[in-house]
DNA sequence: ATGAAAGCGCTAACAA
DNA sequence: TTGTTAGCGCTTTCAT
């Protein structure tokens, strides 16, 4: 076993102190130049890394951070991931990543997880079922820094990163309006989150803007599956006077219309223009190629972990939520013109 | 701030001394059954939790794993993240991912990364690129445990899981044979990656065994990226006497494929049969549906993980290479019957 | 069966 | 500017 190099080794080969060592290695004023060169070659030749538990016993602090994502093969999150650890990593903090499966009960135990490994601070994304939040306040309660991000909920103080989905229901709407279409229904998201909530009240302000009411019994909610993007196609399009555009708060559901429209041999998009949300890398691969609002999960991640660490190493008690732009991507299922 | 409770805590409300509930806390012999209930109900009732900072510097060991991932986005990634995950958390590890983004630098501070947070053993899907893996010895020299999984090298010894790639790609040409196809091409990926290898080997084995040859001209070998999916398709198909089957190393590649065969007019799967490897979400999805090899990441994952912390608690010299099984999945992109 | 004491590697208050 | 010392919370040897 190649012995780990400490302070020790470093002070006992160049007779001084360890505590000198320590000062040389954190750039601490109260030390000599000469001193300090001396230390810091020896370490460099010697190869030494400090370690990282004795430093997180003496300081409190692991320079790691925890990640509460609902599920890491989702594109979007997959994304985010990445913008957290490349501000975390270029910052010198390490991330630990826990998932939820979408589920309260896992939820609980990540963030158990992360209050145990001694994480300095918590970047969460809240799992999709409807629940009270109340063990996200056990990270308040520590002291512990908390940025939500794309999933929050307004129970709980913290600082907020998301993207702005009122303006993407909103572009969503206009977009199909612009495309002639006049009976205009939308399958809605879970209404207990606020995401959701926000891209159905973008539709609805772009619909009263144009002094158009949605399709009459073409507002739905479901928790947008496949599944219940299926049945909601069959409601939606099993009738004669059924709507000609629809606007779906994610892109999952999208796929059940297309296949159930394909089914009944309607036209996309002259019969029937459809829009999404998210951008899945499916989305422009599947035919027809699918129009969705793209909301960018790395900016997302990026953002919330620049947040965080400024919270762990400049504490502060305002509270920030910090909205990031979406943009409407145009493809074959929406685009009449084409 | 809630402080912390801690051994001494617990102690001194018992009137006893910290060793002893550091012995009742970790189920030690030398202690009667009395003090260790009275221990561990008061632990609980407290709210107890051992500081893993302290644990470590203590033990040397830190109940943490590091995976070295090249793309977290890439389902079958995604997937594999999922079984070290699983198999971690309930073993009482956390995990720590990073990764390399296919780049031979970033892999090496990786590496350095894993090794400075103390892991206890290390998971690792090598770069894409061509590169010497001797940075990975330096993980072996400090004696930490280390198993790779899919992108193996033989460079390296160690731990290793992978899939049965070599039967995957004799089943995808014995299943294009079996759909009356005569002229068979092949899409290899980097012939420096053991998994492609054995891909090619294993077509090339089903056509010998058939007594048939690969169709000539029609072994192609690149990175499988979109692109060169492009240049291949050009290849392949812009000639008269062109290929009635593909079996291309991925699912990428088919993609350039289907949007070629469709732009020339080539019927799938009459004219041209496909089938890809890795059964990435989209394959379904597409149409036409894509065949492929199934390779269960989770699995993998899963697998690498028992195999990791096997070694970390009862070290031991012997090598093992775990091969697990693929699955050929049949769809309209090669299925003539239907 | 229990306690006292040392020490893992590091930082920082205090002393010189 | 440098050294001495104590202590972060835990485990473990040695003593009792």
């Amino acid at each position: 076993m190649e012995q780990n190099i400490t302070i020790h080794d470093i002070a006992k080969k160049l007779g001084i102190s360890s505590s000198t060592v320590s000062r040389a290695l954190n750039n601490n004023s109260r030390i000599s130049d000469k001193t300090k060169k001396r230390v810091l070659e020896l370490a460099e030749e010697l190869g030494y890394k400090p370690n990282a538990a004795a430093t997180a016993l003496r300081m409190k602090r692991t320079k790691t951070i925890g990640l509460i994502i609902p599920k890491i093969n989702r594109h979007f999150f997959a994304d985010a991931i990445n913008g957290v650890e490349k501000y975390a990593t270029t910052h010198g903090y390490n991330v630990i990543i826990t998932q939820s499966n979408e589920n309260e009960e896992q939820e609980k135990s990540c963030i158990e997880t992360l209050l145990h490994a001694g994480v300095d601070g918590i970047i969460a994304s809240i799992a999709l079922v409807k629940n009270d939040y109340q063990h996200y306040r056990k990270i308040i309660k520590r002291e512990i820094p908390l940025v939500f991000f794309d999933r929050i909920c307004d129970e709980i103080e913290s600082n907020k990163v998301i993207v702005d989905d009122f303006k993407g229901g909103f572009l969503a709407a206009e977009h199909l309006i612009s495309q002639g279409c006049k009976k205009i229904a939308h399958i809605a998201g879970p209404q207990h989150l606020n995401l959701y909530i926000n891209r159905t009240q973008g539709f609805l302000k772009a619909l009263r803007k144009h002094n158009m009411e949605p399709y009459e019994g073409g507002m739905l909610e479901n928790y947008l599956t496949i599944e219940e993007g299926k049945e909601a196609a069959i409601k939606l399009l099993d009738t004669p006077n059924r709507p000609d555009g629809i606007f779906a708060s994610n892109d999952t559901v999208c796929l059940s219309l297309i296949e159930h429209a394909e089914k009944k041999g309607i036209s996309i998009p002259n019969d029937l223009a459809i829009i999404g949300f998210s951008n899945e890398p499916y989305a422009k691969l599947i035919s027809p190629s699918l129009s969705t609002i793209e909301q960018r999960g790395y900016d997302v991640g990026f953002k919330a972990t620049e947040l965080l660490i400024r919270n762990i190493e400049y504490p502060s008690n305002n509270l920030e939520t910090i909205v990031l732009p979406i943009n409407l991507i145009i493809r074959k299922s929406s685009n009449k013109e084409v």
